[in-house]
DNA sequence: TTGTAGGCGTTATCAA
DNA sequence: TTGATAACGCCTACAA
């Protein structure tokens, strides 16, 4: 393979003026010293070690995606496309490769990423899903590597995170299945130990205290442990407890215990999906949901990284991006399907 | 950033001792030294610098997955998410990074990825799906850069690959709707420039005349070039043909404009999936689907590429690996649904 | 069993 | 405007 050192010799220049060549600068090169180069370059089809390159530089100008949760055999894991497509697309557009980063043996979370940071295989991190141990975040954070969370934060810990807002949509949600006339909202929410967890049931209660609609326990059900979908006893519960509309996080898989349980969308029960999956739209019944700027969340927080990396960080640590309410046909508005009046 | 010397020096042996250690060979070492090198690895939170280490060994240790396809902004990219986990996960219990590569640009393919070859970004490449331009691919493989390609193959060259047996599955999913009695069966194809194109064609042609049912050119459909989806026209043309059963690879498609021209499945038309989506299991109607391994045939694929790599070439080039026929709720034998006897 | 030193291919700092 | 050369951090052949 082709180095520098033949280019120098065939173009009859130095290592340096090559180099200078390559990268444009530091210092200028005379137009006809560059031509020469250029042609050796295109005549020995040479290009660049990146090895090299990345050893002298210092850097090695790629970023790591952490998917833990990737080695899971759900179906899940095709929530995570839309962000990884926002990632790739701003890495490339700023000349950074992506690394695909899965913790598939599941070593320890704080041994696994220090690893990667240490050793210098990229110049930042970002961390994708709940599978994630917080502590490996933090640490890393505080040990001064660029690290940017998605779709999360910490509470009370200052790492850099982009997100879709979890409160707003949430709230977004439960105000539209109110002003549709719905008052018995059940609420199938996420384990409290996460941030969106907590956001969205504290946005559909304060959503309800607006409306005066008095807040029922048994319209909620919280798993104590974070799970990936709800069970099927859960909706039974709910439903047996009067709700006449739905919240969940999970929207397909609700809808088809709701199908278990003989119960029709949205003749017997309404459904608004809090984080579109991209069923909703295929499905005989289109679901109203609430759409997360899943590549708009990617591409951020990758700029914010590469900040980060440059040494210079942006002054908000936290950035929320709005969601988005897609009205489609799983909420009518409540008197159409024929019921008695409100209570 | 600790390096080996300081190691070294910490430990009171050489760097050579401490690379043995750290590599565990070429040569033994004391293991009254060793510890003493481990401790010193430990306190100094010591971990070899990636960049360095490739460009002494002359390898990344790092596989690239081209996939240029995720740059569109459709919804079949999910399709490749079963790929990329069964990649991601071979990559890593081989000790091997996974580079995503997705030319997000859009230069010439064939410039990008010798690019990335020729600049040892990476020790060797895959190729998923069709958007990658076959020159590219041949000319690296010709050029003796390691290379295996994912769920297709170049007909007429000799390019490693790993797919699913397209016709195999084709074969299975029509005689399963022959089996079930039906015989005016429509073909929603591919465009004959991809293998699948073509294989999924003879198998449903030799399955039909094994049947001893005549071939029909109204009922079947196959686009001049590439598409993603049929259109709404394509599945109205069958079915004013007189199509009782339909084959398509994308089911969840077809599925959306037959109810949007009102026909029920399967009461008015059987619908077999020739490529399994991952909607087929939660649809109302589950749909009966031929399942491509994919996390298979992206684990194989990693293992053929680390042999290129190791310049221990596999025999076979081509591996093929069996889909399985999901037999779900789509197409009933025909008799229940109360037709006439077949024609 | 261990130490020394040259090489991997760039970048960047000196001089010229 | 250009050339020579010392890093960058690790691996490994050669010596000891």
């Amino acid at each position: 393979m082709a180095t520098i050192r033949d280019i120098a010799k065939k173009a009859g220049v130095s290592v340096a003026t090559v180099s200078y060549v390559i990268n444009g600068g530091p210092r200028p090169v005379a137009s006809a010293t560059r031509e020469r180069v250029l042609q050796a370059m295109e005549e020995l089809n040479y290009h660049p070690n990146t090895s090299a390159r990345q050893l002298a530089r210092q850097r090695t100008e790629a970023i790591g995606v952490a998917i833990a949760g990737l080695g899971e055999d759900n179906f899940s894991s095709a929530y995570f496309l839309e962000y990884i497509r926002g990632i790739s697309y701003a890495a490339e557009m700023n000349g950074y490769n992506v690394l695909l980063l899965t913790n598939q043996r599941k070593t320890d979370g704080l041994v696994f990423y220090r690893a990667i940071a240490r050793s210098r295989l990229v110049d930042g991190l970002l961390f994708l899903g709940s599978s994630i141990p917080d502590p490996a975040v933090i640490a890393l954070a505080r040990e001064g590597f660029p690290v940017v969370m998605l779709a999360r934060h910490i509470p009370g810990h200052v790492v850099y995170s982009v997100e879709q807002d979890y409160y707003q949509g949430a709230y977004t949600a439960t105000r539209h299945l109110l002003e549709r006339g719905y008052r018995r909202i059940g609420f199938l929410g996420q384990a409290l130990c996460f941030n969106y967890g907590i956001e969205r049931l504290q946005a559909y209660r304060q959503a309800l205290s607006e409306a005066q609609v008095p807040y029922e326990p048994r319209w909620v059900s919280i798993p104590e442990t974070p799970r990936d979908n709800p069970t099927p006893e859960e909706v039974a519960s709910l439903l047996a407890a009067g709700v006449e509309a739905l919240l969940t996080d999970r929207e397909a898989v609700v809808l088809a215990h709701l199908r278990a349980l003989g119960r029709r969308v949205p003749e017997d029960v309404a459904l608004v999906g809090l984080d579109e999956s991209e069923l909703g739209a295929v499905l005989e019944v289109p679901l109203t949901t609430v759409r997360p700027p899943k590549f708009e969340v990617g591409k951020q927080a990758v700029e914010m990284l590469l900040r980060l990396i440059a040494g210079d960080p942006p002054a908000t640590q936290q950035v929320r991006l709005p969601m988005e309410l897609i009205v489609r046909q799983s909420s009518p508005p409540r008197q159409r399907l024929g019921r008695e009046e409100p209570v």
